[in-house]
DNA sequence: GGTGAATGGTAATACGTTTTACCAGCGATT
DNA sequence: AATCGCTGGTAAAACGTATTACCATTCACC
């Protein structure tokens, strides 16, 4: 309620003082005695500087939008709980939108950035979001972000180590003595399942096998998605023993249906999922998953969207590397 | 980056004419011709006007915070989403703390609110949030909702049919047979704790059951919480055939400490869990649940934030009505 | 004792909206 | 012919901050 000029009237000064002892500009001299007074001042009022003035004067509005596919997946919870936590550190705060809310939610974001409320963006349901958000972006020279799958837009993408935790996927199966490895992927058109896919190939290469095309399943990160597409896989490669999930989500949704078949995991059928979650142990087989720097991933975005972090226009968050976590959804054929 | 006086200069009208025209405002009157002269300009020059300018004018910045306890639990992303919902139908935005990220995200939030850069607030973790948050929000009058569990501080307070919801679980597992029921619930402090208790008991007590003490443990919402409670549980209550956990999380938390000892679900131990969640399929042992309307519970509270749901100072989202999800982890003995 | 610099502070402006108060024109009514 | 009322529009102020450009005083130094 306090306003700057209140402050400067309580504390007998000019308005400008306040807002140097506010922002502690060293170049500027205050003596010790009014800066006292004024820190008193702020103090007894209790003085807030009002955000909205700031952010029209500074052309900084102090706030990050992040674009999620759909904010209920663990997957993309932990990358905004990454994001949230360097936010926070930057002074900043995380302006959550959710794709799978519908159109609505992206016309609200286009509305925020070509309004110039937002500092940073970034995007981690590339698939979706309308081109006008992103013109608006560009227009606005607003630091723009891309998780994992970037667009034909300027801005910078930052990817997981795709292909290695695919190989480590893969290989593990291959290990464990499977032949017959099929591939429930995500959506063809993002650049990290095709990253995986050919971590995949690597693997099956590197063991002389082949990779026939039938394998490949594509499918959304979802339960339902998973489901299906497991559906999909074992009617089109019926010979499968082991499958490689891209989305640890659409790995559950798999073994849901492998449940309900009768297929049984891993005695039957065997699973390696990407991406770790904190329940793995406890499903109805415990889950082999691949863990990936999720985290890290929101959090280096936020940094690079604060410009602490200069980088490439791409970058790939490597640590904490991929790591097969062994449960018991992998059977041993040899 | 166009401004209103730009429009204003290329469609030869005051920028007070460009406004009204914006705005819509049926009061005024504009002629046919400089409407549409405005109209084309604002089209030509792609003009949007500037968010920070007009939350300092109108005191208003379209912004709703809500702090959650963690985003990454999927009953609390739930509700998140269901304000997510709500909230861009509203036109607003909504900012998202997740205060299990320390100390930073709350003073965050603090900051934002004395800078009335906040329309409204939404808490969920209302035992961790710090007073001076809430003194701010209640300085400046900016509404606030408590979700399941309020403070001593203005503000509406919504909740769950919380009361209801136990006594369905635990009515349940009555139902077939069971008598020593045990109560894994959440913080004693909240509220919605000790509804679901007065539940659990007046279900006991509906059947001639007594509800010992030692069949209560308290813990919190997350997975570890549960193994621990779980164990602390069967060791002050023996006897226990059955338990009715207060989060899903905390019961998928116990379902796994129960694996590792070797008592089997529903064999040996029977669950009832309150909120159900999409995966709950595809655990260990297809977990038996009382859903609640938590998506509706998030939307109701930007609704009245917003001003389009007027109530009083409490509320129930009643609807839809909390109801048992039978699965596999309850036996019946009877 | 006059000059130059250093110190500590002020006044005014701009950021981009919305809105209040006001005004010019003009047809219609008395 | 003077007035009223309506239409369509303008000018200016205000929201609260940060910052630039100044100004007044003192102090040291030759």
């Amino acid at each position: 309620m306090a306003t700057l000029s209140d402050i400067a009237r309580a504390a007998g000064v000019s308005s400008a003082v306040v807002s140097r002892v506010i922002n502690k500009d060293p170049s500027l001299r205050i003596s010790k005695a009014t800066r006292e007074k004024v820190v008193q001042a702020i103090e007894d009022l209790d003085y807030s500087p009002n955000i909205a003035a700031q952010s029209l004067r500074l052309s900084k509005s102090g706030l990050i939008g992040i674009l999620l596919h759909d904010v209920t997946n663990p997957v993309y919870a932990e990358i905004m709980r990454g994001a949230q936590g360097s936010a926070v550190r930057h002074g900043k705060a995380l302006l959550v939108f959710d794709s799978a809310m519908g159109e609505q939610s992206a016309s609200r974001l286009a509305a925020m950035m070509g309004g110039g409320a937002l500092d940073g963006l970034i995007i981690q349901a590339a698939g979706e979001v309308s081109e006008s958000v992103l013109a608006k972006a560009a227009g606005r020279k607003i630091p723009t972000i891309f998780l994992q799958t970037g667009l034909d837009i300027e801005g910078h993408l930052i990817s997981l180590p795709d292909e290695e935790a695919a190989t480590i996927a893969a290989a593990h199966l291959i290990d464990w003595g499977h032949r017959r490895i099929g591939c429930l992927a995500t959506a063809a058109s993002m650049r990290f399942t095709k990253m995986r896919l050919a971590g995949w190939r690597k693997a099956l290469a590197g063991a002389g096998l082949e990779a026939p095309e039938n394998a490949v399943v594509y499918a959304g990160p979802e339960m339902a998605a998973g489901e299906l597409g497991c559906a999909k896989l074992i009617a089109r490669y019926p010979e499968i023993t082991a499958m490689v999930c891209f989305n640890v989500l659409s790995a559950i949704g798999a073994l849901k249906h492998l449940n309900e078949i009768g297929r049984r995991v891993p005695e039957d059928i065997s699973i390696v999922a990407i991406h770790d979650i904190p329940f793995a142990d406890v499903l109805s087989t415990p889950i082999t998953t691949v863990s990936m720097p999720l985290y890290q991933m929101g959090w280096s975005a936020v940094d690079i969207v604060c410009g602490s972090l200069v980088s490439a226009s791409e970058s790939v968050v490597t640590a904490p590397s991929p790591r097969l976590i062994s449960r018991h959804s992998v059977s041993r054929l040899s």
